[in-house]
DNA sequence: TAAGCGTGGAA
DNA sequence: TTTCCAAGCTT
């Protein structure tokens, strides 16, 4: 352990270079604005955990509209929460965002310590550090992968993550100002997601060049990270089932793939296996084609058979969801390209 | 510590 | 087209 300076040179120029450049988001407070909303920053919070700016932004208008409050989300449904989360992935987190604002409900607000936080489900210690610093005022030593980048280049840290994580927090800490804490921790992000990019970072527009040391020294090379693993090619089957304007949905059971969504049904398969079961009813199946969807460790290659007219209901729990209402299903988004492929077969096959 | 867990945009 | 990877958490 080494003994640690705090530095305020670098909090002070990258402050200066914040309050010069900081990007617009509809859940932040631009420097000298009051404090942000604590359930916007939390809601924002969960929707970017591996997620971008981007996608995030349709997502949040919606929720904000439909739950402007912390008590209106936890009042509301899981089902519909979930369906609302639909495209945007990881599913968990909508499931954990319905718990934690009950949770937050029952104890009248937001917790505002990092402690307090971290109980929350789906906060961990990069959440409860963030909305602790930018929704109230906290010291917080927040560590996302911008900031791991950031302060692996800064500091020149050449161990492999993730072992590096504690040497880069501990860094990290001896750069996070007492005040501000909260703008600090946006603009590093900021500086990660815009000038200390993963490929080609942008060093002659760094407010932080002249402390960094990895400067000169290709820091496009940190932080190192171990090999990546070959994703398998999964086979499986799906199953469009309609009658008279309506199609068979089924919920996925809570947890593993795709939890707790509502789906078509499928023939079981998953990251470890191939599909083997069968179709959930008999019938005279159409071929409609077949998606081929990445996840995070393995591509599906999943084959959409149709069939028409079907008596008596399909086997197991399921609904006729309406088909004029499909949007409003919240299908995650393989399943919305196998509803595609499904209704577009329709024309070919009738 | 490692594996499981989505999606879409950029290069 | 392929690869990378983004404001991570849970088990």
């Amino acid at each position: 352990m080494t003994a640690t300076r705090p530095d305020r040179q670098i909090p002070a120029k990258l402050l200066d270079w914040y309050d010069a450049k900081a990007r617009a988001l509809p859940w932040r407070a631009l420097p000298g604005e009051p404090r942000p909303d604590p359930y916007r920053v939390w809601l924002s919070e969960i929707m970017l955990q591996q997620t971008t700016v981007a996608a995030v932004k349709p997502y949040f208008a919606d929720f904000t509209a439909r739950w402007p409050a912390v008590e209106a989300l936890a009042a509301a449904p899981e089902e519909d929460v979930m369906a609302a989360w639909a495209g945007l992935g990881y599913y968990s987190r909508a499931r954990n965002l319905v718990k934690a604002a009950r949770a937050v409900a029952d104890l009248g607000g937001f917790p505002d310590t990092e402690e307090g936080l971290r109980k929350l489900p789906g906060v961990g210690d990069y959440t409860a550090a963030a909305i602790a610093a930018i929704a109230f005022g906290r010291r917080a030593v927040v560590v996302d992968a911008n900031v791991e980048r950031v302060v692996a280049r800064l500091f020149a840290i050449e161990q492999p993550l993730p072992a590096a994580r504690k040497a880069i927090r501990e860094a990290a800490d001896t750069i996070t100002p007492e005040e501000r804490a909260g703008d600090f921790a946006q603009a590093m992000m900021d500086l990660g997601s815009r000038i200390c990019t993963p490929r080609k970072p942008n060093c002659d527009a760094c407010p932080l060049a002249g402390a960094c040391a990895a400067r000169g020294n290709d820091p496009e090379r940190l932080p190192v990270k171990a090999p990546k693993k070959a994703k398998p090619v999964r086979q499986g089957r799906t199953y469009w089932i309609e009658r008279e304007g309506h199609v068979w949905l089924v919920q996925r059971p809570p947890e593993g793939m795709l939890g707790g969504m509502r789906a078509l049904p499928d023939d079981g398969w998953s990251a470890r296996a191939d599909g083997a079961g069968g179709a959930p009813m008999r019938g005279d199946w159409a071929d409609a084609g077949a998606v081929r969807h990445t996840f995070t460790h393995f591509t599906i290659e999943l084959t959409v058979l149709r069939l028409d007219g079907a008596a008596p209901d399909p086997a197991g729990d399921g609904l006729w969801w309406p088909l004029e209402k499909l949007k409003d299903a919240g299908l995650p988004t393989l399943f919305a390209k196998a509803a595609r492929l499904a209704e577009a077969a329709r024309e070919r096959l009738l």
